[in-house]
DNA sequence: GGTAAGATCAGC
DNA sequence: CTGATCTTACCA
């Protein structure tokens, strides 16, 4: 299945790892394993979509620490979200895992959904990404590097898309200016079609 | 100390 | 469109 991406390959700024990061593999430690079709960045005290952008709190301590750990967090009091951490220790940089295409152990992941649910329902969405993996906070800060705690991203040898499709994140506020989301142009498994730019409606 | 908003998702 | 209901920021 490939090695462990090193280390230095998150120690980077993250709108370079994420696209690189796309048509990796993400697995998880009972062998369910992703293809990571659609990321975004976050870009600490220059971004104020990050959660970094106030400095570090309780919950946001991983991803101010070493690049290539997973940075998981509760959102909405329901879901979990999965982050891979980036540059340098202290900038609070990291990448948003936000769709992956089920490619192992897809009776586990069926299960961990619940439901009868379509293929493309699976992972289509960071919420439902962690749920299909089984990631929670139990697995914040582990090493995607040393593997420490079954949680890694696998180079099987598929590049990154030459061209990936590149738009504003989804589900913010602000930074919205940034196109700092990518994902595999006509993967099914994406979470969001491309945004076509506003109809303009004035005469 | 209270309140609102949020890197979401499923079910009406 | 709404509810679920955790974390944080911000205001009093």
């Amino acid at each position: 299945m490939g090695p462990p991406l090193p280390r230095s390959f998150y120690a980077r700024d993250p709108r370079i790892v994420a696209p690189e990061l796309l048509n990796k593999l993400i697995v998880v430690a009972d062998g369910r394993a992703g293809r990571i079709v659609e990321v975004e960045a976050y870009c600490g005290s220059e971004d104020p979509a990050a959660h970094t952008y106030r400095g570090k709190t309780a919950r946001n301590a991983t991803m101010f620490g070493e690049a290539g750990h997973l940075y998981v967090y509760f959102s909405y009091g329901i879901h979990w979200c999965a982050n891979t951490v980036c540059g340098e220790v202290g900038q609070g940089f990291g990448v948003l895992l936000r769709a992956i295409e089920p490619v192992q152990r897809l009776e586990a992941i069926q299960e961990a959904r619940g439901l009868p649910r379509r293929a493309v329902d699976l992972g289509n969405g960071p919420g439902k990404l962690a749920q299909a993996l089984g990631i929670t906070g139990e697995l914040n800060g582990a090493d995607l590097v040393t593997v420490d705690r079954g949680v890694w991203v696998a180079d099987d040898g598929i590049p990154p898309p030459a061209k990936p499709a590149t738009t504003p994140r989804v589900g913010i506020s602000k930074g919205r200016e940034h196109p700092w989301r990518w994902h595999v142009l006509g993967n099914p498994y994406v979470s969001r079609a491309p945004r076509l730019p506003p109809a303009n409606l004035t005469p």
